[in-house]
DNA sequence: GGTGGGCATTCAGTTTGAGTTAATCGAGTG
DNA sequence: CACTCGATTAACTCAAACTGAATGCCCACC
């Protein structure tokens, strides 16, 4: 799952950079709002945690950019102010959710999850759960049907993705895209290792090999 | 399909390469206006994805010597800029879309989709669907009345193509010139070979014989 | 600061299968 | 009836994917 943070604030960001990336998310972070506006739509994120109070550009209106580009990144705002007109206009400028200062670590986890699920059609889970298969996000860990199956953190992230897109195609570069940051080396079989393994773990057929075009995830029967 | 990109900046046609090879449309790439005025011309594309900024010749310049020419590919302009002004011109230059950069590699695929349907009369369809036979161009799968059929990707190609020109009578040397790109010799039988897949997932009847001229795809009755 | 272990990644050898070619069979045409 | 073009099936080829083992990195623990 890869996530843009834009925050100017370098303690802040540091804090969140470790935090996220302890729980399987690849985040980039840009403290600048031109840059921000560039580079969250040529990039492929799965979320974007915007701050308000940026320099370069103000952040309502590189969110109105985006979505003015038809972009329908979740785009979770982050304020210094916790007022009730202030929240309004940011959900009028397209944002999926809003948290004002300070906030749990926690919170913006939770929040984060709940964005992703709902962006992916999955609105009123609780849980990740396909198959016989369910995510425990929070302890980082699998059950199926009910049975805790351990998970190394690269397997873990990849499972996340697979399950968040249950069914659906999903290209080898759209995979690597999306599990790693920033620059990523096309010239290696790590993906199909990955695949390999957890077809170990939940049986050969969780996951479909469609020839020259990507993988198929269609969870535990 | 066949397309012909037109765009100097090397990383960025080489992503979109990537992309568009990833999702069946066989890419020519050209990075001189000059080039590009000849071959866009001369060659049997589908549809052109031209960026303005070029060096050799202007891109809207070229774009206006096509249409003089009587030409009425559809043509996709890329630019860096986005103005409203800028977006104007290209119009009235006989651009069919516009997209400004940076912009999502999916957003641009959709554009596509959506004019090549267009450009063939099915202006109102937001999936090419044909008789009992619906295409779904993001999973490269197909559904025969609800039932989903997997298709390997040279058979997804030649069916797209039939679906979007479904009724015509497509001459053999037609289709290999939509299906493959540049430089491929084909005195081979590989298209009747294809043919003859599609027929046995879809039924004999879904594809007509017109001996010595072609073959019509009718659709599932 | 050094060390060990676990895990992500890479490598190499093998297997698989899509795409193409080839060869044979059958049907339509003059 | 002969001839040509298309259909069909089988075989081939090479790139993609699989897989187990080696490598090397990073982190935790000494």
């Amino acid at each position: 799952m890869r996530l843009l943070l834009v925050e100017d604030s370098v303690e802040l960001a540091d804090s969140l950079l470790a935090e996220l990336g302890r729980h399987g998310y690849a985040v980039d972070w840009l403290a600048d709002g031109r840059d921000a506006a560039y580079q969250g739509i040529s990039e492929p994120y799965d979320l974007i945690i915007l701050d308000l109070g940026l320099p370069g550009r103000p952040g309502l209106e590189v969110l109105r950019e985006w979505r003015g580009k038809g972009s329908h990144i979740p785009v979770l705002i982050l304020t210094a102010r916790s007022s009730w007109a202030e929240r309004i206009e940011g959900l009028k400028a397209g944002a999926d959710d809003y948290l004002s200062k300070p906030f749990h670590p926690e919170e913006l986890l939770l929040r984060i999850q709940a964005l992703l699920r709902r962006a992916n059609g999955l609105s009123n889970q609780p849980e990740l759960m396909v198959g016989g298969l369910q995510l425990d996000e929070a302890q980082q860990r699998v059950t199926l049907n009910g049975q805790c199956v351990e998970l190394t953190a690269a397997e873990f992230r990849l499972l996340r993705y697979f399950m968040l897109h249950s069914g659906q195609l999903l290209s080898k570069s759209q995979l690597s895209d999306h599990l790693y940051d920033g620059e990523s080396e096309r010239d290696s079989n790590v993906l199909e290792v990955l695949v390999n393994r957890l077809r170990g773990k939940f049986g050969k057929t969780v996951i479909e090999t469609r020839r020259g075009q990507g993988y198929r995830f269609v969870g535990v029967h």
